[in-house]
DNA sequence: CGTAGTGTTGAATAAGGTCAAGCATTGTGG
DNA sequence: CCACAATGCTTGACCTTATTCAACACTACG
């Protein structure tokens, strides 16, 4: 894990969602604050303790982020990917931070220091509301987390996160995994093996048909959003 | 359930939270376009479904916001009491609403559409400011909310629930619980039953005593905290 | 003192998790 | 281009945990 001045980092950072909306001086003070952190495949970028003093955005590569439990247990929160923020909540309030941080694969992260997103806010209404915007879907997420971990059985999960992958009003289609089998599972908070056989039961059932190793193929679809509502 | 308009109700909005950032004339738009609800004790107040277009604001009683899943099963979100706000995650974003409102006693509420909300936000960056402030430890405690359920087993939830109420450096402290048991249970996403064993397995080993329905004596509060932990 | 609402306890059951072994796929180095 | 290693995936047997259902006990309140 490497830290470096990102100097030639003002143009990156004025292509990403919300950063967009900020003038050239708003910007130059926000990325001079700034620090650029590069990490491979498998590193650990932050642990989850102590106050959260800043923000991240991913300039590319792939960052999960989890909780960990003292028995080792991680539950997957988000897979941030190139153009994306994450971290405001804790940043924001001053709290300390639950998520650790792992690398997916080769990650360029830069991390901005919440004074100078606060300043951003003070100086831009539409950043401000943008900011909004997207804790007020972060907390919508997290409901819909907690409503898929808490309410549906394994069966429900992976019906749900199936019929999620293919279009509306088809019954029939075939799909490509965007993950790891484990990934996934960890998404629907499940063990490799649940999802495995939880897969293998729809298999003998006739609802889907795998392809090699993440290649899946749906051919009841109507069947299957039926299993995840239920 | 009684809807009416609501004219006196422009002195107790202002006490109340992020109110009470904003100028006369806003204010006073925003009770122009609001409901004034009643409802008494065990009446649903709003179903989860369609798009959520307003925000709430509870003026006197409790309120109890949950998920509803298909099976009946009910997951505990808030309770919200006397000049919470709640319902900015879903009419912000103009989303669907998930979750189920039920009034715990009697109750008044105020409805307020988030049009208003948003002209205030744009009227005031303080307000907005504020807004920002809650959804941010909105989404703070629903991640803990699912480190709580997803990671912790029914002996850990149970603990931590008790040691939060207890003052941070004490070993021996009285408490009084303030809600039914039943209520606690389902916040830690527990049945009744689970989170009396659990209860009566403490106070076999020594930890707490219980003193009527709702009266607690803890007595061990570090091997408690240690057990929160594990 | 009786009743409704809460809380407790036990036995049976179900749902996932864990551990361990083996198989398949992918991609790399020879 | 093939072989093989590394990784990822599957499967079975077993175990732990919490839920369900049912009966009963307690408490608070009228």
């Amino acid at each position: 894990m490497q830290c470096e001045i990102p100097t030639p980092t003002i143009p990156s950072l004025r292509g990403i969602a919300p950063f967009d909306l900020l003038d050239e001086p708003v910007l130059r003070h926000m990325i001079s604050g700034s620090r650029l952190i590069r990490a491979s495949r498998g590193e650990i970028l932050a642990q989850a303790h102590g106050i959260a003093t800043d923000v991240h955005v991913v300039l590319d590569g792939e960052v999960k982020r989890y909780l960990l439990s003292s028995s080792g247990n991680e539950k997957l929160i988000q897979i941030a990917t190139a153009g994306d923020m994450f971290g405001e909540e804790f940043a924001l309030l001053g709290r300390p931070c639950m998520t650790t941080l792992q690398a997916l694969c080769n990650v360029r992260l830069l991390t901005l220091p919440v004074e100078a997103i606060r300043a951003a806010m003070a100086a831009s209404p539409a950043f401000c509301a943008a900011i909004t915007c997207r804790l007020a879907a972060t907390a919508c997420e997290l409901i819909a987390q907690l409503q898929l971990c808490v309410q549906l059985n394994s069966t429900q999960r992976v019906a749900q996160y199936l019929t999620q992958l293919a279009p509306d009003d088809a019954e029939h289609c075939e799909i490509r995994l965007d993950n790891d089998k484990q990934t996934i599972a960890a998404q629907l908070n499940l063990t490799p093996e649940t999802f495995s056989r939880v897969l293998s039961r729809f298999a003998r059932e006739g609802l889907i048909r795998t392809q090699g190793r993440r290649g899946l193929v749906l051919d009841q679809l109507s069947r299957l959003r039926r299993a995840a509502a239920n």
